[in-house]
DNA sequence: AAGTGGTCTAGACCACGAC
DNA sequence: TCGTGGTCTAGACCACTTC
C-alpha cells in the first residue's frame, strides 16, 4: 500500500505568527484594547524563539495594528490609525507607465532675487538668488502636468549652468540631490489664466494641485507647484 | 582637579549602522548603482554581529534606499522610489485635532436596491440591498466635510438597525468592521448643486474629493465619497 | 522593584539567483 | 554551483514604565 507523501511541515516563521495574531484580532477574538499575551508566552504557544515572535509583533506595531510598551505589554489599537501610502514616481515614469508617450517642454527659465513669499516659504535670507522654471509634461501629446518650480541657488548652484531644455528639473534634481526631506500639500484649486492656458482647460476649471517643498538636511532646496490635467486621480490601496 | 564625565561609549546598534550607511550614500561616497559590501564585511567593519547589520540593511531596503538580492548583494537604488504616507484619521479626530468643535448631522438615510453604477463599483449582484446615507461634518459650526455613503447590507446587516443620527457611519463602521482593505482616489471636482449647498460654497467651486471603497476580505463593505470644504489641504511629510 | 519589550550575539541552515 | 541575503535559535543584557 502506498503512503501518500505530504509536503514537509514548514516551521512557523515570523510571517505565520504575524498572520495568525492579525487574524485573531480581526475575528474579534482579541478585540481592540485587549492586552495580548507576552512574547515569552506567545513563543511557547507557537513553539519558537522569542526573537521570532518579537519580529512579528514589531511589524504589527509598525503597521499600526497594535501598540507596544515596555512593561505595559502589547495592546490591540483602539483607533486603528489607517495610513495610506502613495508612491511618488517621476512624471516621466508615471506617463510611460500608463503606456503613453512622454514629452517635456521648457516654458520659462530665469534667475533672480527670491520674491518675498518665497523667502517665507523656504526661510531664505533676503536677496537670495533663485532660479524660476516653468515647464509642461505631455502624455501622448496632451498636457498632463504643468510644473512651476523655484530652485535655491545657494544649495544647488550647478542648476544655473544646466540646460533644462531636454531634461526636466525634476529629473535633474533627483540625480543631483537625492535623498532629501520633503513636505507635500494636495488641494483642489481653480485654474487661473496662465495655468488654464498651459493645460488647455477653461479658466475656473477645478485642478488637482500638489505643492512640494524640499530640504537637504535643513537647507531648502526647491519649491514646486504641480498642476495636473483635468480628470487626474491619485489612487492608493491600503 | 575635576575629571569631566563622559557618557559611556555606546555600542554600535543597528540604528547607527543604518545612519552611517545612509550618510555614505547621501554623501555620494556610495553613489546610486554601487554594490555595497556584504553583510559579513560590514559586520566586521562595525564590529558587530551579522544580524545587526542585517536589520539595518533590511530597513534601508524597506525605506526604498537600497535594493537587495540574494547572491546579488545590496545596491544603492538608482531611482529612489519616494513614498508619501498619509494618516487617515476619523473626521471627528481631524477636526478636534485642529482645536475646533466637532458637530455631525445626518441628512439622509434610506435603504433600497443598489443602483447599477454601484453594483459595478462594488461588484454586487443585482437587487442587492444597500443603505444610502448622506451627512455632514462641521468644524466650529462651519461645514467641513460632506459625506455620501453606501453600505452593503449583505455584509453589514446591523447597519439597518443602527441609529446614525448621533454617531456617524464612519465611526460606527470602524468599530463594527475594523481592519478592512480599501482603495482611495483623490481628485479635484467642480461642486454641483447638492454638494455646493451642503458645503455652503458656490456651484462650480473646486472641491477636493476622496472616494473610498472598502472590502472585508473580498466582500465589499462600503463606498463613500467625501467632499471637503473649500481650501482643504492634505499634508504629508516624508 | 519587577516585568515587558528592545536589542545584540554567535552560530546555524536555507533559498534564491547570478554565474 | 555556491555566495549572498533571509530567517531562526537560545541565551543574554538593557531600558523603559508601570506598579
Amino acid at each position: 500500500m502506498k503512503v501518500i507523501e505530504r509536503p514537509v511541515l514548514k516551521k512557523t516563521g515570523y510571517k505565520d505568527i504575524k498572520r495568525e495574531v492579525f487574524n485573531r484580532i480581526r475575528k474579534n477574538e482579541w478585540p481592540p484594547g485587549t492586552l495580548l499575551p507576552g512574547e515569552v508566552e506567545l513563543a511557547a504557544e507557537f513553539g519558537c524563539a522569542r526573537a521570532t515572535v518579537n519580529r512579528a509583533m514589531q511589524e504589527l506595531s509598525d503597521d499600526g495594528i497594535i501598540d507596544r510598551k515596555r512593561k505595559g505589554g502589547s495592546r490591540v489599537n483602539l483607533a486603528p490609525v489607517r495610513q495610506v501610502t502613495f508612491e511618488i514616481p517621476l512624471v516621466r515614469a508615471e506617463v510611460e507607465g500608463k503606456g503613453a508617450t512622454y514629452k517635456y517642454e521648457l516654458l520659462y527659465n530665469k534667475t533672480d532675487i527670491a520674491p518675498i513669499w518665497l523667502q517665507d516659504q523656504l526661510s531664505l535670507s533676503a536677496y537670495s538668488r533663485v532660479q524660476h522654471l516653468r515647464c509642461i509634461h505631455f502624455a501622448d501629446g496632451k498636457p498632463y502636468q504643468y510644473e512651476d518650480r523655484w530652485i535655491n541657488h545657494s544649495v544647488v548652484p550647478l542648476a544655473s549652468e544646466f540646460d533644462f531644455s531636454t531634461i526636466s528639473p525634476n529629473e535633474w534634481l533627483i540625480s543631483e540631490v537625492p535623498y532629501t526631506n520633503a513636505e507635500v500639500r494636495f488641494s483642489a484649486i481653480s485654474a487661473e489664466k496662465y495655468v488654464a492656458t498651459a493645460l488647455e482647460v477653461n479658466v475656473g476649471d477645478p485642478i488637482f494641485r500638489a505643492e512640494r517643498t524640499t530640504w537637504l538636511s535643513d537647507e531648502p532646496v526647491t519649491f514646486v507647484s504641480l498642476y495636473f490635467a483635468k480628470g487626474y486621480e491619485m489612487v492608493a490601496k491600503y
